[in-house]
DNA sequence: ACATGTGAACTGCTTCACAGCG
DNA sequence: CGCTGTGAAGCAGTTCACATGT
């Protein structure tokens, strides 16, 4: 398979979202101009994603909604459930534990991690359950032994390279890391940041520059 | 001034944390290619990307740590206190209410709203202090008053974008959005989307499709 | 007639390579 | 001599434009 562009990964997901909307509202049939309006870029740019991954639509109609539906949820790989654990039980790790986000997608929050000893024990809701916070000192062999296939960090950004470093090592494949520091993994694993001291520096940048206040939004 | 890509300012924003990291350490001087390691880059594109705003280096010797660390908090626009209003009292919300993160570069979290009328009037902790939660109702007036320079939305994605058209009315410029939806702003707002469902979907595919593993870091 | 699928052109970010200067 | 600053080359992602299929 031919290496896909991060950005076209990014929007196949804003089409999905979109798509699903359209459903719930009863809309069956939809051309690339209307994903491409509501997805915030062009028609051109809707079909030449799709096509890295096959022909969905049909020649003077438009895209089916529940097939292409079916065949994004496909290549997102969002046919399977996944189980993400949450590294740092702090306030930022608590929350995204009961985004509901999580669970509607087929993410499912397998365990919880701290390595404040006052807070292993303790019991944090997630998504759809509850999880006794877990010591982070017993994160190896948990990895190893539950593999699980995401690990999201929010520890503070002074623990963060230390703990990927463990992770990879007991075989995670995949992070989101909140921490604000710039990560390195081996190029087997796949890594996403999000960076709010970033985000906030880069509208900072906008802001004194109204030049540069021109909507690039990810 | 030249339109400054985005992917500059945000590896701007990574240099400038290395550099306070280095100058903690008692680190005075530094090259790009030091630069470069830290931030996971080349050391060409360190001096592109400064090269856009000036001379910073010495030939043959380096980047004085402390000057670069000025001229980059200058270009960012950091000299200064930014205003920033919080619009969503929920779980995510509240917890970068108290992000720490947020004061030490500058942003001060000065309103925090909500709808819902058992929330109104509550106290929530935020950075350095606490702020009453006020109702949604009134933030065109209070925008319109107090002037705030960013909005952080944590609303769920079916309120997000007619938020998004009363504050962009009552006069913000710059939006951070955590809602899962695409936004529209004038192309005169700064917005910077952090879309979760979008980093795991990312993650889900790229484990889906080794080949596409490889460290795509924001 | 209409909207897709796609090679070709284009744009802009990144990398190269070296002249310039401390 | 070493490292910066930068024009030029390279490359990747986006846009164009049209042939193709229904």
């Amino acid at each position: 398979m031919k290496r896909i562009a991060d950005s076209t990964v990014r929007r196949l997901s804003a089409y999905l979202r979109f798509l699903e909307e359209s459903a719930r509202k009863g809309v069956t049939t939809i051309s690339s101009d209307e994903l491409a309006k509501r997805g915030g870029t062009t028609s051109a740019q809707v079909r030449k994603d799709l096509s890295f991954f096959g022909s969905f639509g049909k020649r003077g109609l438009g895209y089916s909604v529940g097939e292409l539906i079916d065949s994004l949820r496909d290549i997102l790989g969002l046919g399977r459930q996944w189980n993400v654990i949450i590294v740092g039980a702090g306030k930022i790790g608590t929350a995204l534990a009961q985004y509901e986000g999580f669970r509607r997608r087929g993410f499912l929050v397998s365990a919880v991690y701290d390595r404040d000893q006052r807070k292993i024990g303790e019991v944090v809701s997630v998504t759809g359950g509850q999880h006794v916070i877990r010591d982070i000192a017993q994160i190896e062999r948990d990895v190893a032994r539950e593999k699980p296939d995401i690990a999201v960090l929010t520890v503070p950004g002074e623990d963060a390279q230390g703990l990927v470093d463990r992770l990879v090592k007991a075989g995670i494949r995949a992070i989101l890391n909140f921490a604000p520091v710039q990560l390195r993994v081996p190029n087997e694993v796949a890594l996403r940041s999000v960076n709010m001291a970033m985000e906030l520096e880069s509208l900072s940048f906008a802001l004194s520059n109204r030049a540069n206040a021109e909507g690039a939004d990810s």
